[in-house]
DNA sequence: GCAATATGAATGAATG
DNA sequence: CATTCATTCATATTGC
């Protein structure tokens, strides 16, 4: 819940352009270019979903260009697979009722800039060497995920547990205005 | 991509700045400040995995200040402990190289002049009241669960296991999936 | 500078 | 309880 945290970044530059950091005190990572390249290799190279061991070393290896977290890796990941899923959806199905408020075609700006893998790919795969990509099979095929559900009604769905008749004395206690 | 695709969800651009007007065709749910300082609260007090009875309670209450239902409340929980564990998981392990301090107690907002009554401050005492606080007599901040030991949740119930006991088969598993 | 867009971060919802 | 997806918010970036 660290939601009103933000709004104090300072930034001194593009921090995309300079691969050091310039001591950018920014409360949002900014990720070097050195850093987005690599990301992607690894993303179009399959990997979608690093575990947590992965994420710790893809951190680690990134943290050679800049500074990095390992949850700034694991939101690239999520961001970006979910931002290609979404582009693709965008265009897949455009037939909505008619507040269709979309802007059409966004094509434009080359959906997807990860054809320059071809450059190098030599250094790139001595780098992604340390982690192992397996998740090739994945593939990006959708998984046609139905929203069937929308209605819990009022109905009190009982996520039951195990004791739950006389459950013990409830440490409800709020501590509101415990100054 | 952030366009106004989704013109059927009003807001009024402060986020949980908003009582009560999460839009109303909104498919998901926008909890209040108050709700989430409620919820925060009962978390902080060492609510986890809240019961049946306790969802539905806090629930009702919550729904002082919006709309929002059973399942609400008890994704919130899931997810912020979820989450607490994630994010200790993940922002564990602190890069070598640049020592960034940038965790500087960010974890909760202060409960400034955050007072959580706009217009009548009366019902939420009121409201709070309903809850069973019990008092336990360990009072503590158990914000000091540094060691992510979960001391107070006695048992871990996993909600998928069907419990023979003498209340109804129930579900478990979210059955709302029907339709 | 502002609008539009790209993207990091957060979180509700759902599934396994 | 873990993992993941989808949506949204906040901010950085870029073009005009």
């Amino acid at each position: 819940m660290e939601e009103g945290m933000s709004g104090f970044c300072i930034r001194d530059g593009s921090v995309r352009g300079n691969s050091g950091s310039t001591g950018t005190k920014c409360g949002r990572w900014n990720p070097t270019t050195e850093q987005v390249k690599l990301l992607t290799e690894l993303f179009s190279s399959g990997l979608r979903t690093p575990s947590t061991d992965q994420i710790q070393k893809i951190s680690t290896q990134l943290s050679f260009y800049g500074k990095i977290e390992s949850k700034n890796v694991f939101y690239w990941f999520q961001n970006h697979k979910a931002r290609e899923r979404q582009k693709r959806r965008k265009v897949s199905f455009d037939d909505d009722k008619d507040v269709n408020i979309r802007r059409e075609n966004s094509m434009n700006f080359s959906t997807q800039n990860f054809a320059y893998q071809v450059s190098e790919p030599e250094s790139v795969i001595e780098t992604l060497q340390l982690f192992p990509l397996d998740s090739f099979g994945e593939s990006e095929s959708e998984k046609l995920r139905v929203h069937s559900n929308e209605c819990w009604d009022t109905k009190m769905f009982s996520y039951t547990m195990g004791e739950q008749m006389n459950h013990p004395p409830l440490d409800l206690r709020l501590s509101f205005m415990s100054t």
